[in-house]
DNA sequence: TGTACATCAGTGAACGCGCGTTCACTGATGTAC
DNA sequence: TGTACATCAGTGAACGCGCGTTCACTGATGTAC
């Protein structure tokens, strides 16, 4: 019972995420779209065509990247809408805790916000497709909640979406702030607080406005 | 007086024009961070070396290209906030103007979009400096809009923020539903002003919210 | 207007270098009996 | 458990290619007199 199941396959797995660890720190300094394919096995220590037992180019490394990120934002994306609380309870823990996510994985943040509107398509395409997914689930939770009572299908995902941007604007942010000293980061988290406030505001008064459909 | 301000002036002038245009071009399939020299002289017509009479480098023309790209998108804001008439009519001639720029340089929002967060220092720098420019201004001009009477100096900053984020982003989406049809387009611009709506609804009662400082 | 010299945008050869990809290989791990 | 064969992650040499940068140059434009 030595070697269950299979020592040649959890190497591969090793050496598979040693290549997306290096090109996501490579990536700090540099687009997709410039990285090459000797830049990351260099930095993993494995010879060039070593890589081609993992990915079949860059590209499609970018691809496994935009799984492993935004993988790693669901389940904050999932806390953050079930979190319970008056509004501004809400607010400030929503701060908190993307605030603790670009310090868990400072990488992510910096590739998500570069890639999805960088030069490589099929990586902006699959960021593309993972934040519809996590629009829709912040749509679903908003409608659910009874301060949605009244509100349209178009208008629950307008502000899904409105929250899920917020979020990666946020993020990266105060990803830039953390460069700077601990109150650039204080003022940047202040601020992203005033504007969930003024979406909040704007959510509660949504259906009173002249011509509106409640 | 038939070579009044200089004929060798005047075609430098072309050529570096030629240099910028060839490059926004050439960014539409990739980043600023994997555009090469040569790749731009030879979309022109000149010899490599020729690049050296106009940039330093790839990133100082991603610089001047900065500079182009925001100076069109200066006028447009100045427009936006200078318009006048009820807060509907202001929401759709925004998104209306936000749409002809679109499609009058897309290349240039496209540019900004993708290396706002890209992979080139210098060039990310020149950016968030020229939109804090942006969001000062349109500050101001919330400001001295009687609508915001009683609101503060941080208060007007962070909806300002919102503001020209929000342009920005519906800017980059619009772009990217220009490959789809007619109806994806409307889809977008629909959803853009809803958004401006709940924002506009959001600002009308931020001063009557519970712990309000109004 | 004409002449002699200065400027400088663009040229073209040359350089060393790192790139992505191919190929036949090695040797540890896995499997069948 | 032991043996014989299969698999396959990683190797290392080799390739052709385009890159950024240097340099001395050319010839049209500009300037001084």
């Amino acid at each position: 019972m030595s070697h269950i199941s299979g020592v040649r396959q959890a190497q591969k797995q090793k050496t598979r995420q040693a290549l997306l660890d290096a090109a996501l720190e490579l990536l700090e300094g540099q687009s997709l779209s410039s990285l090459g394919l000797r830049e990351v096995t260099r930095a993993v220590g494995i010879a060039p065509t070593a890589f081609y037992r993992h990915f079949r180019s860059v590209e499609d490394l970018g691809v496994a990247l935009v799984e492993e990120a935004l993988g790693s934002l669901h389940p904050m994306i999932r806390t953050i809408v079930s979190t319970t609380g008056d509004g501004e309870e809400r607010i400030a823990r929503a701060v908190e805790l993307i605030a603790g996510h670009v310090d868990a994985h400072p990488a992510h943040v910096r590739f998500v916000a570069r890639e999805r509107h960088g030069g490589v398509r099929v990586v902006r395409e699959a960021i593309r497709g993972q934040l519809e997914l996590f629009t829709a689930e912040v749509g679903e939770a908003l409608g659910s909640d009874p301060e949605s009572a009244g509100w349209g299908e178009e208008d629950l995902l307008m502000l899904a979406q409105l929250y899920v941007d917020q979020m990666l604007m946020t993020a990266s942010l105060l990803l830039d702030a953390t460069g700077g000293g601990a109150g650039e980061r204080e003022r940047v988290a202040g601020s992203a607080a005033r504007q969930l406030r003024l979406i909040s505001v704007g959510r509660a008064h949504w259906l009173d406005r002249a011509g509106g459909d409640g």
